[in-house]
DNA sequence: ACGTCCGGTTCACAGGTGGTTCACCGACCG
DNA sequence: CGGTCGGTGAACCACCTGTGAACCGGACGT
């Protein structure tokens, strides 16, 4: 599926131009990301994942399109590499901003990115 | 809020694009649903329901149709699901909106998606 | 070449969530 | 009244996700 990239509504982290979303700023060419005014760094990995996710923040995407999009190819049955990187960025979130969160899940579909206050 | 919300025919919703009555907005993409500006967070079958209801808004619809379309087969006699998700919808959509009533009930008949201030 | 470090993947277990069914109650109707 | 129908809360169980740890292989320094 995938309809990706309507222009449309938010700011691009491809070219290298760093992509906002609140108190969240990714920085495409550093690798690494700010929350507030503190330094995150992040692996390859993370940092793609949390693009991926950022990069349409407000809407979920769904764990296959984020697969595929991360990883690449077609996401396997059982294969949890998903989880555990939400749960490594979400870590370091949190770490970085407490008392906010970034991630949320939507069972059985995918994720969603939005920072919020913590309930 | 520019929208077409005639009930008779169809705001899809199998095709990707947003379906929108009065102040919701069903993300078929998505599985998820926004009412005003609050994201509702649905599970896959209170999202089906949903979509199915809303897409003739307005409109009565039987339960065993609402029953073969979201859950596929016909309606067992005595089979509660329907009023159960039902009011599992309501809920959520009246915690997300409230003083205002999204279903109706149409006793013998089945549901109507409306969503109109409470009385 | 060897040992270490580190990121990425996989595993295992625990806790949550969702879907179905059941139980009970009030409303409605002949 | 007895019967049907829908509202609602709870029980039950399968599946999904959260999470810490083990595992593995490549990069790097000596």
């Amino acid at each position: 599926m995938t309809t990706a990239t309507r222009a449309t509504d938010l700011p691009e982290a491809s070219d290298g131009l760093p992509l906002r979303v609140a108190h969240v700023e990714i920085r495409p060419r550093e690798g690494m990301a700010m929350v507030g005014d503190r330094a995150v760094a992040l692996s390859v990995r993370e940092f793609s994942l949390l693009t991926a996710l950022a990069r349409r923040a407000g809407h979920v995407i769904a764990r296959e399109e984020l697969f595929s999009t991360v990883w690449g190819g077609s996401l396997r049955r059982g294969d949890r590499s998903i989880d555990v990187y939400v749960h490594k960025l979400r870590q370091k979130l949190e770490a970085a901003s407490p008392g906010w969160t970034f991630i949320h899940t939507h069972v059985g579909f995918g994720y969603r990115f939005a920072p919020e206050p913590a309930v």
